[in-house]
DNA sequence: CGTGATCCTGACCAATTGGTCAAACAAAAA
DNA sequence: TTTTTGTTTGACCAATTGGTCAGGATCACG
């Protein structure tokens, strides 16, 4: 049994490998459109070989998401009380840009989740996530109680930032075909615009 | 061939079935991840009854697309040059987030499509709403360049409503977890929030 | 070296997939 | 009432799906 914990090289170099193709695959074609055929190629091992490292499909996909889940909100987490509260949230967006174009394909995996209405990860957004973001709009609404930024509902600010920040990597696609030029690089644009459009509704 | 038209009262009552229980089931599973045994049963008919109405499966998916495509960019199409510009991005915003509400299915549907690379509709998205969206961008932009709006990038001012709006239906599972009160209508309170928000970004 | 644990494979399986087809059935036209 | 047209079905198909299994290959270690 290979899957208490990662003891040797291979078993390590392995299943890195195949999270590696799983995400590929997952973030491409949602959970039911995979296939372990498509994963275990991506991966450069026979299906069988696959499934000894990993019992079922969902095993892979839930070994993904629980992995990626910290590492995604980790912009959020390290939003700062003590900090400018203006400078916190717009440190808060351009991080978060910053996952959607280093990270795509995380982005697209969680939404594809979320789309389907998270039949895999919903424990996880009612227990963790929502604990996180309770914590935040609460620091969010300390702010505005203090009169350090507008009074703005802080569970909708947040949703907004994510909309607006996943929405260049979810979409992609789209954004790029809209804006022609398709080498055209939108995230620098982006970055500003929301820069500027953070920086209008949080100053008075 | 019943493809040609809608001839007899049979064929519109059950290919309006069959769009009806495939947006059901491509909205929420994907393309792939759809099933025409799926669909049919949805719609209540035998499998072969249903490919006697639609040849393959890309049929249906294909119908539905581009049947929807009209009336989803409707309120991005009735934004009126001549009108007051505050006003008319902010009722472009207003109607948007109730389509959200009314069709999530097809905000749904849209998501999986442009999240997978639009294999699908990536031509009309690169004709037909690249148009429209070149064609209001240019009224936005006037607007700027009259002093009418700040100077905003006109471009990602768009994708910015289509991603908070649409947040809500894609991702109304997430947004109602995180607010708690699962039974809570998140709507009236978004519509307030982004009320203010272009209110606020839109107005000097 | 040898030996036990780990790693990998080809062959296989039942279930499901999108799709076909001939024939039966129903509706409407004659 | 025929005849024609339109509609529905059960049986079927090849391909693909997630997953199993016995045995072979390879590794680490004494």
């Amino acid at each position: 049994m290979p899957h208490d914990q990662q003891r040797t090289r291979i078993q390590r170099k392995n299943r890195q490998a195949i999270l590696e193709a799983a995400l590929d695959v997952f973030s491409q074609y949602g959970f039911r459109g995979a296939t372990l055929d498509q994963i275990a190629q991506s991966a450069g091992l026979s299906k069988p070989n696959l499934l000894y490292y990993f019992p079922t499909k969902e095993a892979i996909h839930s070994a993904l998401l629980s992995g990626l889940l910290g590492h995604w909100t980790a912009p959020l987490r390290s939003m700062n009380p003590d900090g400018d509260p203006v400078e916190e949230i717009l440190t808060y967006v351009r991080r978060k840009l910053e996952m959607s174009r280093e990270y795509p394909r995380e982005s697209r995996l969680f939404a594809n989740e979320v789309l389907q209405g998270a039949p895999h990860i919903g424990e996880m957004i009612q227990t963790e996530m929502k604990t996180l973001v309770d914590e935040k709009a609460a620091v969010i609404a300390d702010w505005a109680d203090q009169g350090r930024i507008p009074p703005l509902h802080p569970y909708h600010l947040i949703f907004s930032i994510w909309a607006m920040t996943q929405h260049y990597a979810d979409f992609d696609t789209q954004v790029r075909a809209t804006l022609g030029g398709a080498d055209q690089d939108p995230f620098p644009e982006a970055e500003t615009y929301l820069t500027t459009l953070f920086t209008r509704l949080l100053n008075p």
